[in-house]
DNA sequence: ACTATAAAGGACAATAATATCTTTTATTAT
DNA sequence: ATAATAAAAGATATTATTGTCCTTTATAGT
């Protein structure tokens, strides 16, 4: 479904989040032990969502990732995917036609899209804080 | 979603059910030509397809790839997906997480799930013979 | 038997995705 | 100023995916 780039990101980013919440700034070693990726990589990454900002660095000592609560509430899943993966997941043809559209579609495009909207919406309508709100419930994790 | 390997599949057996629905054989060469693919990289496709009794093949003149219309009214395309892609799209965490399960589900899990199913019974209830009476509208289309 | 056709199989090549390593820049505390 | 911490940036390495090329096997028609 998603790239591991995007996996990571996601999972990183939700454990951010949740970090943030509670008043805690993440350094990279953090991060990557949480959510059980590799630590370079993940670095690679996270630039990725600073550049876009996804979430907020601060270099040196006592330094590390955060995401303001505020942009917590308004920051949803769609924008990390779209970060690592583009739009191609909400554009693209099923059957990989170069185009996907009502004019020429393929013979999956009906069913394929009605399935795709409803990832959109799903992505577009999951805020971390939604999340970081659900991880209180101590039932969901982000790694193994 | 798919990977390209499984587009292409997709795509070609789409066509040789069309085709072979109408009573024609087709080789390589026609196949990828009407799907628009690497030829070669075509050919490694269809030979997992025939090793996987998704499609037949003959040899020699006159030969070449076809479905029987018996085979068509069975055939979904589940099957297809599974054999380049495997199951990973069905039972794959949304987040990359090694297990996806009720049990230790990461964050998305629930919300993930049910589109994921949504996806399958999407595949396992459309047969290529309905694919194939629907292109009889020819409002759908197999390349570009 | 010989030739043409067409799929099957094996080896190889190019590209993209994933991952690592090293150096640089910024910040804090001593 | 110096040392320590931590992210940013750049270069490189590994692996998987995608793609091509060449040879072999099977079949049909002459
Ligand atoms: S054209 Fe294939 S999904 Fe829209
Ligand atoms: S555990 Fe992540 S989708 Fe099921």
């Amino acid at each position: 479904m998603f790239s591991k780039s995007c996996e990571y990101a996601l999972r990183a980013t939700i454990f951010i989040a949740q970090q943030s919440h509670i008043g805690n700034k993440v350094n990279l070693t953090t991060i990557s032990e949480a959510i059980d990726s590799p630590q370079a990589f993940t670095a690679k990454i996270l630039q990725q969502l600073t550049k876009n900002n996804i979430v907020n660095a601060i270099k040196g000592p006592h330094g590390g990732f955060f995401i303001e609560t505020e942009a917590m509430k308004t920051l949803n899943l769609s924008a990390v995917v779209e970060v690592l993966d583009g739009d191609s997941i909400y554009t693209g043809c099923g059957l990989g036609l170069k185009q996907c559209n009502d004019k020429k579609p393929c013979p999956l495009h009906f069913k394929f899209v009605a399935i795709r909207e409803e990832l959109k919406n799903m992505l577009q309508n999951t805020t971390l804080l939604m999340l970081v709100n659900d991880m209180e419930l101590d039932i969901f994790h982000l790694k193994t």
